[in-house]
DNA sequence: GTCTATACGTTGATAGAC
DNA sequence: GTCTATCAACGTATAGAC
């Protein structure tokens, strides 16, 4: 292909069209890409895409949709723990964990909403609103007990997806500064105590050394 | 235009083409922006813009050059305080700023780096990451003096970026879930704030409530 | 369900008048 | 320097054979 890595396809073309078609809107977009590459990367003619998916679009929303659904099911792990040091904690290494193991499907999501969200309005209202504001009750809860340092809840929110969904979106670009060809599970892991770390103090949690 | 909202376009067209462009580019990414919608948001035909910038990829470079050249500047408020946390609440400070000046150029930075950062390597590897390399001297003699914690100073560095690009980047989604027609200048002065107390208490400045 | 062939609009870039 | 007109290449999507 075309500076997309290969991913051997599926014998299922709905399988492989969905990977190939992952791959190469994490990387130009949906404007971007062309049917022709995803078919290509997916090892089908062109016209067996648009069998299976109506339009490029379509294609491009089950994406979306798919990427959604587990960063939705991943955010569960905040309210299995009522401390927050463990909540907080568990959160950011499952985001760390999404991260590293689907970036693509990070940097699709990122691309769409720089572009102003306009596939992702409804979801976004709907349902991480929703999530957000239970998420947000929560946090402030935390506060009123004097657990966590006072902070508008939202940007607590915010630096945790910023800083986790970073490993995936500026992969390149911490690849380059960092000198690694790809970064591997054990960086990862490294990583991630790290940013823990970060989380926790920033909100009081874990004393500081100074 | 269809979707980019219009900017008022100068008198001088190379002016105008270089500010369409950055709008145009932070909305659809390179391979997805036309030649003529950033024309036509210029107020220009199209032959005028191929007369100035030969190719699509000139003005694209342009625009990525100048996004550069502003933070590049901008960071050398990191080296004008000794103290850990006037140096970094500085940066901080700077950053959003920058992020709520010139979203449209940190979006497109974004996504040239989702996107692989193909037309960043050298820029990367021959300025930005000699300036990374002095900064992460520094903050690693802070470390030895036991000013702030002990961490892995890149780490450090990439929250500050990501959190700071994050008001920038994915405007649009914290539009939506904060219910804001606009990041105005009051929220975002407020939120700088915020930003500021969490990266600080984060390396272990300020006290924690806890 | 899968493919080849193709319709038909859009794209980046230029030619050439002013 | 600026514009209108134009072109060859590429884009999405479909028709219709197997």
């Amino acid at each position: 292909m075309n500076g997309v890595a290969t991913t051997p396809a599926r014998n299922d073309p709905v399988t492989a069209l969905l990977q190939s078609a992952e791959a190469v809107f994490a990387l130009k977009g949906l404007s971007g890409s062309t049917t022709a590459q995803i078919a290509q990367h997916a090892g089908v003619p062109k016209a067996t895409l648009h069998y299976h998916f109506r339009t490029k679009e379509m294609l491009y929303l089950q994406v979306l949709q798919s990427v959604f659904t587990e960063w939705y099911q991943a955010a569960a792990s905040f309210d299995q723990e009522d401390d927050p040091a463990r909540a907080l904690a568990g959160y950011v290494r499952v985001k760390m964990e999404l991260s590293r193991r689907r970036p693509k499907g990070s940097k699709v999501w990122a691309q769409e909403i720089i572009s102003g969200a306009p596939h992702l309005r409804t979801l976004l209202q709907g349902e991480v609103k929703p999530w957000m504001d239970g998420r947000v009750a929560r946090i402030r809860q935390w506060m009123d007990e004097g657990r966590i340092v006072t902070l508008q809840p939202e940007i607590l929110l915010f630096m945790i997806w910023s800083v986790t969904q970073h490993y995936a979106d500026f992969e390149s670009q911490i690849r380059l500064l960092t000198g690694q060809s790809r970064l591997g599970r054990d960086w990862f892991a490294a990583a991630t105590e790290e940013v823990v770390g970060l989380v926790l103090r920033s909100v009081g949690l874990l004393p500081g050394a100074v």
